[in-house]
DNA sequence: GTCATTACTATCCATAAGGTGCCTATATAT
DNA sequence: ATATATAGGCACCTTATGGATAGTAATGAC
Protein backbone atom coordinates (compact mmCIF):
# COMPACT_ATOMS: atom_id res chain seq x y z
CA UNK A 1 0.00 0.00 0.00
CA UNK A 2 1.65 3.01 -0.79
CA UNK A 3 0.40 6.50 -0.36
CA UNK A 4 -1.96 6.54 -3.33
CA UNK A 5 -4.10 4.16 -0.94
CA UNK A 6 -6.87 4.84 0.99
CA UNK A 7 -5.92 4.62 4.88
CA UNK A 8 -8.80 3.70 6.59
CA UNK A 9 -11.20 2.15 3.64
CA UNK A 10 -11.67 5.63 2.01
CA UNK A 11 -10.73 6.37 -1.10
CA UNK A 12 -11.16 9.41 -3.01
CA UNK A 13 -10.72 8.01 -6.29
CA UNK A 14 -14.57 5.60 -5.68
CA UNK A 15 -17.51 7.52 -6.34
CA UNK A 16 -19.36 6.26 -3.78
CA UNK A 17 -16.79 6.76 -1.14
CA UNK A 18 -17.88 10.25 1.17
CA UNK A 19 -13.80 11.48 -0.03
CA UNK A 20 -15.01 11.73 -3.17
CA UNK A 21 -17.93 14.09 -2.46
CA UNK A 22 -15.64 16.27 -0.28
CA UNK A 23 -13.46 16.62 -2.74
CA UNK A 24 -16.18 17.52 -4.96
CA UNK A 25 -16.81 20.51 -2.38
CA UNK A 26 -13.52 21.74 -2.17
CA UNK A 27 -12.97 22.14 -5.60
CA UNK A 28 -14.21 24.92 -6.15
CA UNK A 29 -11.97 28.67 -6.46
CA UNK A 30 -14.40 30.23 -4.33
CA UNK A 31 -14.01 27.49 -1.73
CA UNK A 32 -10.32 27.60 -1.83
CA UNK A 33 -10.27 31.37 -1.40
CA UNK A 34 -13.17 32.27 1.00
CA UNK A 35 -11.01 29.73 3.04
CA UNK A 36 -8.08 31.15 2.96
CA UNK A 37 -9.31 34.85 3.26
CA UNK A 38 -11.00 33.46 6.79
CA UNK A 39 -7.28 32.29 7.83
CA UNK A 40 -6.74 35.91 9.19
CA UNK A 41 -9.54 35.99 11.47
CA UNK A 42 -13.10 36.37 11.94
CA UNK A 43 -14.63 38.62 8.76
CA UNK A 44 -18.09 39.84 8.16
CA UNK A 45 -19.73 39.52 4.56
CA UNK A 46 -18.78 42.83 3.51
CA UNK A 47 -15.28 42.41 4.08
CA UNK A 48 -15.26 38.79 2.49
CA UNK A 49 -17.21 40.39 -0.75
CA UNK A 50 -14.57 42.66 -0.90
CA UNK A 51 -11.87 40.56 -0.43
CA UNK A 52 -12.95 38.03 -3.48
CA UNK A 53 -12.67 39.90 -5.64
CA UNK A 54 -14.98 39.55 -8.56
CA UNK A 55 -17.38 37.03 -6.10
CA UNK A 56 -20.93 37.92 -6.44
CA UNK A 57 -23.24 38.37 -3.72
CA UNK A 58 -24.86 35.33 -4.82
CA UNK A 59 -21.80 33.18 -4.91
CA UNK A 60 -20.62 34.51 -1.66
CA UNK A 61 -23.23 33.21 0.64
CA UNK A 62 -23.53 30.48 -1.24
CA UNK A 63 -20.11 29.37 -0.89
CA UNK A 64 -20.41 30.34 2.75
CA UNK A 65 -23.60 28.34 3.25
CA UNK A 66 -21.49 25.18 1.89
CA UNK A 67 -18.69 26.03 4.20
CA UNK A 68 -20.86 26.04 7.22
CA UNK A 69 -22.86 22.91 6.61
CA UNK A 70 -19.95 21.20 6.00
CA UNK A 71 -18.61 22.46 9.12
CA UNK A 72 -15.36 24.42 8.26
CA UNK A 73 -17.21 27.86 9.16
CA UNK A 74 -18.70 29.16 11.77
CA UNK A 75 -21.55 31.55 11.23
CA UNK A 76 -23.04 34.23 14.24
CA UNK A 77 -25.34 36.42 14.09
CA UNK A 78 -26.01 39.42 15.76
CA UNK A 79 -29.03 40.70 16.02
CA UNK A 80 -28.66 44.85 15.32
CA UNK A 81 -29.93 46.88 13.27
CA UNK A 82 -28.14 47.20 10.35
CA UNK A 83 -27.57 43.26 10.18
CA UNK A 84 -24.28 41.82 11.40
CA UNK A 85 -22.89 38.89 10.95
CA UNK A 86 -19.72 37.11 11.06
CA UNK A 87 -17.73 34.26 9.51
CA UNK A 88 -14.66 32.50 11.41
CA UNK A 89 -13.16 29.21 10.56
CA UNK A 90 -13.85 26.58 13.16
CA UNK A 91 -10.53 24.09 14.27
CA UNK A 92 -11.44 21.69 10.87
CA UNK A 93 -11.65 24.68 8.78
CA UNK A 94 -8.25 25.73 10.17
CA UNK A 95 -6.63 22.67 10.05
CA UNK A 96 -8.11 22.62 6.12
CA UNK A 97 -7.31 26.34 5.43
CA UNK A 98 -3.11 25.41 5.84
CA UNK A 99 -3.19 22.85 2.63
CA UNK A 100 -5.30 25.28 1.04
CA UNK A 101 -3.33 28.40 1.65
CA UNK A 102 -0.31 25.58 0.13
CA UNK A 103 -1.91 25.21 -2.94
CA UNK A 104 -2.45 29.05 -3.41
CA UNK A 105 0.82 29.85 -2.83
CA UNK A 106 1.59 27.23 -5.12
CA UNK A 107 -0.66 28.92 -7.50
CA UNK A 108 0.93 32.00 -7.30
CA UNK A 109 4.84 31.00 -7.54
CA UNK A 110 3.85 28.86 -10.50
CA UNK A 111 2.07 30.93 -12.34
CA UNK A 112 4.66 32.28 -14.20
CA UNK A 113 5.61 28.80 -15.33
CA UNK A 114 2.15 27.70 -16.46
CA UNK A 115 1.47 31.34 -18.24
CA UNK A 116 4.68 29.73 -20.44
CA UNK A 117 3.67 26.17 -20.91
CA UNK A 118 0.32 27.88 -21.90
CA UNK A 119 2.04 30.18 -24.18
CA UNK A 120 4.27 27.26 -26.08
CA UNK A 121 1.03 25.27 -25.85
CA UNK A 122 -0.74 27.67 -28.25
CA UNK A 123 2.09 28.22 -30.38
CA UNK A 124 2.46 24.68 -30.98
CA UNK A 125 -1.45 25.01 -32.39
CA UNK A 126 -0.25 27.97 -34.54
CA UNK A 127 2.64 25.67 -36.27
CA UNK A 128 -0.23 22.94 -36.83
CA UNK A 129 -1.79 25.64 -38.69
CA UNK A 130 0.80 26.79 -40.49
CA UNK A 131 1.43 23.95 -42.21
CA UNK A 132 -1.48 23.48 -43.83
CA UNK A 133 -2.31 24.37 -47.36
CA UNK B 1 3.31 41.12 4.88
CA UNK B 2 1.46 37.70 6.18
CA UNK B 3 0.87 34.45 4.78
CA UNK B 4 -1.82 35.72 3.40
CA UNK B 5 -0.07 38.36 1.19
CA UNK B 6 1.53 37.56 -2.31
CA UNK B 7 5.02 37.03 -2.50
CA UNK B 8 5.82 38.29 -5.63
CA UNK B 9 2.89 40.91 -6.91
CA UNK B 10 0.94 37.44 -7.42
CA UNK B 11 -2.29 37.71 -5.55
CA UNK B 12 -4.78 34.63 -6.49
CA UNK B 13 -7.66 36.90 -4.45
CA UNK B 14 -7.23 39.45 -7.89
CA UNK B 15 -9.51 37.97 -10.61
CA UNK B 16 -7.16 39.46 -13.28
CA UNK B 17 -3.61 37.47 -11.41
CA UNK B 18 -2.66 34.62 -13.57
CA UNK B 19 -2.16 32.91 -10.44
CA UNK B 20 -6.01 33.23 -9.93
CA UNK B 21 -6.72 31.55 -13.26
CA UNK B 22 -4.45 28.51 -12.19
CA UNK B 23 -6.00 28.02 -8.82
CA UNK B 24 -9.58 27.67 -11.26
CA UNK B 25 -7.77 25.48 -13.16
CA UNK B 26 -6.53 23.37 -10.38
CA UNK B 27 -10.53 23.96 -8.52
CA UNK B 28 -11.67 20.66 -10.40
CA UNK B 29 -12.05 17.50 -8.84
CA UNK B 30 -11.17 15.16 -12.06
CA UNK B 31 -7.68 17.14 -11.91
CA UNK B 32 -7.30 16.47 -8.34
CA UNK B 33 -7.84 12.79 -9.10
CA UNK B 34 -6.16 12.62 -12.52
CA UNK B 35 -2.65 14.00 -11.12
CA UNK B 36 -2.90 11.87 -7.96
CA UNK B 37 -2.89 8.80 -9.92
CA UNK B 38 -0.47 9.50 -12.08
CA UNK B 39 1.85 9.88 -8.98
CA UNK B 40 2.54 6.41 -8.93
CA UNK B 41 3.91 6.98 -12.56
CA UNK B 42 3.40 6.75 -15.66
CA UNK B 43 0.06 4.92 -17.46
CA UNK B 44 -2.07 4.32 -19.93
CA UNK B 45 -5.80 5.93 -20.72
CA UNK B 46 -7.33 2.65 -20.49
CA UNK B 47 -5.49 2.79 -16.84
CA UNK B 48 -6.27 5.96 -16.01
CA UNK B 49 -10.31 5.50 -17.23
CA UNK B 50 -10.06 2.28 -15.01
CA UNK B 51 -9.11 3.92 -12.04
CA UNK B 52 -10.65 7.70 -12.33
CA UNK B 53 -14.20 5.42 -11.29
CA UNK B 54 -16.96 6.68 -13.30
CA UNK B 55 -14.78 9.30 -15.36
CA UNK B 56 -16.27 9.65 -19.15
CA UNK B 57 -13.43 9.20 -21.73
CA UNK B 58 -14.23 12.56 -23.08
CA UNK B 59 -13.48 14.06 -19.16
CA UNK B 60 -10.45 12.13 -19.23
CA UNK B 61 -9.44 13.57 -22.41
CA UNK B 62 -10.11 16.97 -22.09
CA UNK B 63 -8.81 16.89 -18.65
CA UNK B 64 -5.19 15.17 -19.78
CA UNK B 65 -5.36 17.75 -22.38
CA UNK B 66 -5.79 21.01 -20.05
CA UNK B 67 -2.84 19.82 -17.88
CA UNK B 68 -0.53 18.53 -20.68
CA UNK B 69 -1.37 22.24 -21.80
CA UNK B 70 -0.24 23.89 -18.71
CA UNK B 71 2.53 21.70 -18.75
CA UNK B 72 1.69 19.71 -16.13
CA UNK B 73 1.86 16.37 -17.90
CA UNK B 74 3.60 14.96 -20.74
CA UNK B 75 1.65 13.11 -23.34
CA UNK B 76 3.83 9.88 -24.98
CA UNK B 77 2.59 8.49 -28.28
CA UNK B 78 3.90 5.01 -29.69
CA UNK B 79 3.22 4.88 -33.13
CA UNK B 80 1.86 1.45 -33.02
CA UNK B 81 -1.14 -0.82 -33.56
CA UNK B 82 -3.33 -0.61 -31.48
CA UNK B 83 -2.64 3.05 -30.66
CA UNK B 84 -0.85 3.11 -27.56
CA UNK B 85 -0.62 6.33 -25.65
CA UNK B 86 1.31 6.99 -22.02
CA UNK B 87 0.84 9.97 -19.75
CA UNK B 88 3.31 11.50 -16.74
CA UNK B 89 3.82 14.10 -14.43
CA UNK B 90 6.31 16.28 -15.66
CA UNK B 91 8.65 17.97 -13.29
CA UNK B 92 6.33 20.82 -12.63
CA UNK B 93 3.16 18.18 -12.06
CA UNK B 94 4.88 15.92 -9.95
CA UNK B 95 5.30 19.19 -7.62
CA UNK B 96 1.96 20.28 -7.43
CA UNK B 97 1.28 16.17 -6.65
CA UNK B 98 2.39 16.16 -3.39
CA UNK B 99 0.19 19.31 -2.48
CA UNK B 100 -2.70 17.59 -3.61
CA UNK B 101 -2.69 14.26 -2.41
CA UNK B 102 -2.29 15.60 0.97
CA UNK B 103 -5.74 17.47 0.04
CA UNK B 104 -6.88 13.75 -1.19
CA UNK B 105 -5.65 12.46 2.21
CA UNK B 106 -7.32 15.52 4.22
CA UNK B 107 -10.50 14.14 2.39
CA UNK B 108 -10.17 10.94 3.17
CA UNK B 109 -9.17 11.67 6.90
CA UNK B 110 -11.90 14.13 8.02
CA UNK B 111 -14.54 12.58 5.34
CA UNK B 112 -16.60 11.39 8.33
CA UNK B 113 -16.26 14.67 10.19
CA UNK B 114 -18.13 16.37 7.10
CA UNK B 115 -20.97 13.47 6.88
CA UNK B 116 -21.56 14.38 10.75
CA UNK B 117 -21.61 17.81 9.97
CA UNK B 118 -23.83 17.45 6.71
CA UNK B 119 -25.89 15.00 8.89
CA UNK B 120 -26.54 18.14 11.88
CA UNK B 121 -27.10 20.24 9.23
CA UNK B 122 -30.21 18.12 7.59
CA UNK B 123 -31.31 17.55 10.86
CA UNK B 124 -31.50 21.14 12.06
CA UNK B 125 -33.03 21.74 8.67
CA UNK B 126 -36.22 19.36 9.59
CA UNK B 127 -36.37 20.99 13.05
CA UNK B 128 -36.80 24.53 11.26
CA UNK B 129 -39.83 22.70 8.95
CA UNK B 130 -41.15 21.28 12.42
CA UNK B 131 -42.01 24.32 13.64
CA UNK B 132 -43.62 25.44 11.03
CA UNK B 133 -47.50 25.19 10.79
C1' DG C 1 -40.58 61.33 4.11
C1' DT C 2 -36.74 59.14 2.15
C1' DC C 3 -32.10 57.74 2.05
C1' DA C 4 -28.37 54.77 3.47
C1' DT C 5 -26.87 50.64 5.56
C1' DT C 6 -26.31 45.45 5.66
C1' DA C 7 -26.84 40.88 4.66
C1' DC C 8 -29.13 38.59 2.47
C1' DT C 9 -33.31 36.27 -1.22
C1' DA C 10 -35.34 35.55 -5.41
C1' DT C 11 -35.36 35.72 -10.24
C1' DC C 12 -33.91 35.23 -14.85
C1' DC C 13 -30.51 34.25 -18.37
C1' DA C 14 -26.18 32.95 -20.74
C1' DT C 15 -22.67 29.91 -20.60
C1' DA C 16 -20.28 25.87 -19.35
C1' DA C 17 -19.97 21.28 -17.77
C1' DG C 18 -20.88 16.90 -18.49
C1' DG C 19 -23.24 12.68 -20.69
C1' DT C 20 -24.40 9.76 -24.85
C1' DG C 21 -23.72 7.71 -28.98
C1' DC C 22 -21.36 7.09 -33.27
C1' DC C 23 -17.17 7.47 -36.00
C1' DT C 24 -11.98 6.74 -37.24
C1' DA C 25 -7.56 3.87 -37.91
C1' DT C 26 -5.22 -0.99 -38.56
C1' DA C 27 -3.01 -5.34 -37.18
C1' DT C 28 -4.11 -9.63 -35.21
C1' DA C 29 -7.07 -13.42 -34.19
C1' DT C 30 -11.08 -16.39 -35.50
C1' DA D 1 -15.39 -11.77 -43.61
C1' DT D 2 -15.88 -10.44 -38.97
C1' DA D 3 -14.62 -9.35 -34.37
C1' DT D 4 -11.41 -7.23 -31.05
C1' DA D 5 -8.46 -3.99 -29.12
C1' DT D 6 -6.99 1.14 -28.32
C1' DA D 7 -7.27 6.03 -28.09
C1' DG D 8 -9.31 8.98 -29.43
C1' DG D 9 -12.60 12.79 -32.42
C1' DC D 10 -17.16 14.83 -33.33
C1' DA D 11 -21.93 16.18 -32.83
C1' DC D 12 -25.73 16.56 -30.04
C1' DC D 13 -28.33 17.25 -25.87
C1' DT D 14 -29.47 18.07 -20.93
C1' DT D 15 -28.32 19.88 -16.73
C1' DA D 16 -25.70 22.66 -13.61
C1' DT D 17 -23.26 26.72 -12.65
C1' DG D 18 -22.29 31.34 -12.38
C1' DG D 19 -23.49 36.10 -13.18
C1' DA D 20 -26.59 40.08 -13.41
C1' DT D 21 -30.34 42.43 -11.48
C1' DA D 22 -33.75 43.69 -8.39
C1' DG D 23 -36.03 43.23 -4.02
C1' DT D 24 -36.50 42.65 1.37
C1' DA D 25 -36.19 44.02 6.33
C1' DA D 26 -35.58 47.43 10.16
C1' DT D 27 -33.65 51.40 11.89
C1' DG D 28 -31.38 55.87 12.52
C1' DA D 29 -29.72 60.08 10.13
C1' DC D 30 -31.17 64.01 7.67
Amino acid sequence: MDSNDAPLGYDAFRRTCPSHTVLEMLASKWVYLTVCALRRGRMRNGELARKLEGITPKMLTQTLRVLERDGLVRREVYPVIPPRVEYELTELGQNLAGLLSQIRSWAEEHAPDIKDARARASANRQDDMAVLP
